[in-house]
DNA sequence: AAGCGAATTGGAACCGGTTCCGTAAATATG
DNA sequence: CATATTTACGGAACCGGTTCCAATTCGCTT
């Protein structure tokens, strides 16, 4: 049976008090430092975190709340968060709610309950009950992903890598643009960077460029771009708007014996690993997840000891060049 | 500020005891009940989880240690457990330790530390201090994708998975095999599958087969790959270990103009769902993750309540033919 | 040796629940 | 109607820590 603070106080022979000052750094005599040291370590004793929280009123815990776990974008900033977290001395739990939105608000509410110090929340959207939820449960909260005006977001630059794509597609000739987005209720992935690609276009002039939308699962890109590419495509290019769209694309335009880029050239966004060994790899835009997800740890330590932080962080991108997109 | 017990007690004129019997299903009489029910309801109270969990010495939570999350075996296998234990009204706990083995044996001293009811375990290799931490924790653990003899498993089966897939290749007339596996430390992925891959080819004869190892990651199987290849080869296919080192394989392939499977056939083990969308799709083995997690988080539900569980379960799998196989 | 401030230490209250126990009230039994 | 049996409820102890406060001890000064 593990043991009290109480049964070490015994042992020892001094007060609850006194260990308890031992195990938090308060004023102790080398002598009963000594005591207490040898009677914990041989007896293994190791306090209860219930009691601790229970008195403390809140638990070091960071709480993340994520849409999928099943995804590139979702996994590697996990471990950013995670790397950092640890790092920090602080630990992280993860809430998985497999894209319900529902979920999404219980589990802050769910947080709160367990005196969770600070939620991360990785969300496509953000309604009027997200906002109630961290407003009643008054916990800091940090967006990861998306912008909000009224909670501190880190988000990556969709607009300008949007923007950046569609320059590079321009400049290598392409005219006649297709553009397979996803909804617009994601703002950042369904608007943003459709928005910067769309004023790429736009300066330019001189271009046409067709936009349909998709969902995110590569299974669905897949079965819309069988269909789109079945009739004449008036586009000699694809720009779609995440890694797992571009790969159901390219296995359609494979299914259909149309070559890659030669004839259709293809482009995403996200930087997963996978692009890069398809064939032909893909070009697409590389986001640091793994650095947005130790910065948002950062920023989450620092919003729970109520220290400042900017509104908004932005984060870089790359733009990968590979192969998918030809001259044209 | 929240309220307390004591505080819903006192406003609805009742003892603190009553209204604890009230949320945890006592004998209350309609009155009070009544009573009770309406001043929670006002004041949105909710019981502390600390106090809860310090009297009752146990956190009604799952920890689940995996070695990494961005692989779409451990994400599967989480959501599938994730999902069960919701259904059966548990939390889980996620711990990542990126294949760091130290970090397993902290976690499930720190998990007992956290009175987590019970261990499910994604562990490459079982040691002593394993071993050791589970003993001295007295923690129930279930250990997912290995078998040990002293803890309860749930596996997949790879014997008959590399055997199985043994027999295909040899039936499609090939006789000239190389098999690209992993480390044997891991003994399910590096043992089990070459063990029931080699048993296909022995029954059959007159084969060769050459053996070789490389590490769990794309990238260097594709290094890995890209010098093997540049010298002939003597083989008509490469069976690969899991579907990462099949694809940094096929890449090597494609950089080196090597046709698939015109010239050389590839097949992976996994079942990842990128296999499908790759060209051409990769002949594989496909593991039912989820529903291995499902069972895992039932499993350990029925341990941490001292409910018999069979030693070892074994999982089905699935032979998934595609195009990177020809016939010879 | 007395006086004084600082360093240690023990005791008790407290965090917010659960549960045991005894009593009072309600209901059933004869 | 008296007694036996349930049922409802309050009081107090307890879970295992932390922290405040008062008391004791210690070292140092004059």
């Amino acid at each position: 049976m593990s043991k009290t603070i109480a049964d070490i106080a015994r042992i020892a022979g001094v007060a609850k008090s006194t260990v308890s000052r031992y195990l938090n750094g308060g004023s102790v005599s080398v002598a009963t430092r000594h005591k207490i040291e040898q009677v914990i370590k041989e007896t293994g004793y190791v306090p209860n975190t219930f009691a601790q929280s229970l008195k403390a009123k809140t638990a070091n815990i960071i709480g993340t709340i994520v849409p999928r776990l099943d995804s590139f974008a979702t996994s590697h900033t996990l471990m950013g968060i995670d790397d950092q977290l640890r790092n920090q001395g602080c630990r992280m739990l993860i809430t998985n709610t497999s894209q319900d939105m529902n979920r999404e608000i219980e589990a802050i509410y769910e947080l709160a309950r367990q005196k969770i110090s600070g939620i991360i929340l990785l969300a496509a959207r953000i309604t009027d009950e997200h906002l109630e939820a961290i407003e009643t449960t008054n916990i800091p909260v940090l967006l990861v992903g998306q912008q909000h005006e009224q909670i501190h977001s880190l988000i990556h630059n969709d607009y300008d890598a949007g923007y950046e794509l569609g320059r590079y597609v321009l400049d290598r000739g392409h005219r006649r643009l297709a553009y397979l987005g996803v909804t617009e209720q994601d703002i950042a992935v369904g608007v943003r960077r459709k928005q910067g690609f769309t004023r790429a276009v736009e300066e330019t002039g001189a271009c046409t460029v067709a936009y349909y939308e998709t969902s995110f699962r590569m299974s669905d890109a897949r079965q819309y771009a069988l269909q789109l590419l079945q009739q004449p495509l008036d586009a000699t290019i694809i720009v779609c708007a995440t890694d797992n769209i571009a790969l159901g694309v390219m296995k359609a335009a494979h299914e259909l014996g149309i070559e890659i880029p030669g004839q259709l050239s293809i482009t995403g966004f996200g930087g997963y690993d996978v692009t890069e060994v398809v064939h032909p790899a893909l070009t697409t835009i590389r986001y640091p997840y793994q650095e947005a997800g130790k910065i948002a740890a950062q920023d989450i330590v620092k919003l729970v000891h109520r220290q400042h932080v900017q509104m908004v962080t932005v984060m870089d991108y790359e733009l990968l060049q590979r192969e998918s997109v030809d001259k044209c």
